[in-house]
DNA sequence: GTCTATAGTCGGATAGAC
DNA sequence: GTCTATCCGACTATAGAC
C-alpha cells in the first residue's frame, strides 16, 4: 500500500542525494538544493529520511548494498577456491580476482565514481556514516584481501604484515580512484576510464606478484 | 614597521585555521570559531586575509612551505647522488630515503598530521587552494619518486609505469595517514606514531624492493 | 503523502569608531 | 591595527493546510 508514488519520491531523492554527496562534503550540501533537484520539499524529504543527517546515512546504506552485490559472488568464489586448493599460488590468483572486481565495481560507471568519493571522504572526515561504510564495507573487504594474503605469506590473517599489505592495496586503488584531480593531472590523463583503470591495476598486479617474494 | 603586533595577531589566527582547517573540510569551518579561537575579531581577520578564501589559500601556503623545507636536502641529495651513480639500486636506495624523509614529514608531530588531512581533502575535492598544492607540492614530489623509479625500471622518467608507480606509492602512505580512523580501526591501533608508521614504512620497502623485479 | 509559509539560527561581510 | 555593532542572505526545521 501506498508503494506506488511514495516509494519512487524517496528513491528519487536518495538518487539524488547519492550524487550530491558524492560530489560534495556533507556541510557543503544542502537540502534545499537537493529537494528542488529532485522535484520535491523541504517537508517531504525530512518525512521519508528524517532530516539530513538520516538522509546522508540512507546513502551510505545504498553504496553499502551496492558494493556487497558487486563483490559477493567474487568473495564467495575465493573462499571456495582456498578450500580446495590452498596453495600460495592459488591464493595470489583469487586475490587478483578480488581486486580486479574491486577495480570494476569502483570505476564501472559515474555513479560509482561517486560512491568511491564518499567512501573516501567518510573515511578522511568520520561523520555519520563511518560505521556503516566500516562496519560493512571497509571491514569485509579488507578482511578478504587480508585472509588471501596470508595464505600467500603463510601467515595468520590477522598477522600485521597481511593486514597492512592488504590495506595499502585497497587504499591505493581508492586513493588513485578518488583523487582523480591529481591523477589525472600527474598523469596526463583527461579522464579515468577503463583504459587508464587497467594500467593502474596493472600496477597493483605487479605489487600482488611480489608479495611473499624477496 | 608594524611588525610586533600585527604580525603576531596574523599568525595567531593562521595558527588556528591551520588547525582547523586541517581537522575539518572548508565548508564546515566558519570565520567565527576561528576568530574567536584566535582572540581576534571577524574584520581583523579579513583585514590580513581578505576573507574566508584568502585565508584557506593562505593556509595551503604555509603547507608547502614546510613542506618544501622538509623535502628539499632528501631531494637535492638525491639528484646529486644520482649524478654520480646512476645505477639501479643506487636509485632505489636513494627512492627509499626520499619516502622515508616524505613520511617523517607526514607523521612528524600533530601539526604535520593535520597538513596530511588538508592535503588529501584538497587533492579529493578541489577546491581554492589546489593548484598551490597541485604545483608545489604533488607536482615535484611525484616528479622525484618517478625520476628514481624510472632509473630503476630503465625507462624514461615520464613514462606511464614510472609516474603510475610514483603516484601509488605516494598515495599509499597519505591515504593510510590521512584515513587514520579506518586504518587504526583495521590495525586495532589506538594511535599511529612512530612505531605504527615504521610498519607501514617497511610494507612501502617491500614494494620499493619489488619495483623493476619479475 | 506532499505542499506553502514561516520560524529561528547562523553564516560571511561591512561601516565606522578608536 | 583592531574593535563593536549590524546587515543580509541562506540554512535547517517545523507548523499546519490540502
Amino acid at each position: 500500500m501506498g508503494y506506488p508514488k511514495g516509494r519512487e519520491t524517496r528513491q528519487r531523492i536518495l538518487d539524488v542525494a547519492l550524487q550530491a554527496f558524492g560530489d560534495a562534503p556533507f556541510a557543503a550540501v544542502t537540502t534545499r538544493q537537493l529537494a528542488e533537484i529532485a522535484d520535491a520539499s523541504l517537508p517531504t524529504l525530512r518525512y521519508y529520511f528524517g532530516g539530513k543527517e538520516g538522509l546522508y546515512r540512507a546513502c551510505a546504506e545504498a553504496i553499502v548494498e551496492r558494493f556487497r552485490a558487486h563483490m559477493a559472488p567474487t568473495a564467495a568464489r575465493a573462499a571456495e577456491a582456498l578450500r580446495e586448493d590452498p596453495s600460495p599460488e592459488a591464493a595470489r590468483m583469487q586475490l587478483k580476482a578480488v581486486m580486479g572486481t574491486l577495480a570494476g565495481f569502483l570505476i564501472g560507471s559515474t555513479e560509482s565514481e561517486r560512491w568511491s568519493h564518499f567512501v573516501a571522504r567518510e573515511m578522511r572526515d568520520p561523520g555519520p556514516a563511518f560505521d556503516i561504510l566500516f562496519e560493512h564495507l571497509w571491514q569485509p573487504g579488507v578482511a578478504t584481501a587480508a585472509r588471501l594474503i596470508a595464505h600467500i605469506l603463510g601467515c595468520g590473517e590477522n598477522d600485521v604484515p597481511a593486514r597492512i599489505t592488504a590495506l595499502l592495496l585497497v587504499s591505493s586503488l581508492l586513493a588513485f580512484q578518488s583523487g582523480r584531480s591529481v591523477s589525472m593531472r600527474i598523469m596526463h590523463w583527461t579522464s579515468i576510464g577503463e583504459h587508464e583503470l587497467a594500467m593502474v591495476v596493472a600496477g597493483l598486479d605487479a605489487q600482488m606478484d611480489a608479495i611473499g617474494r624477496r
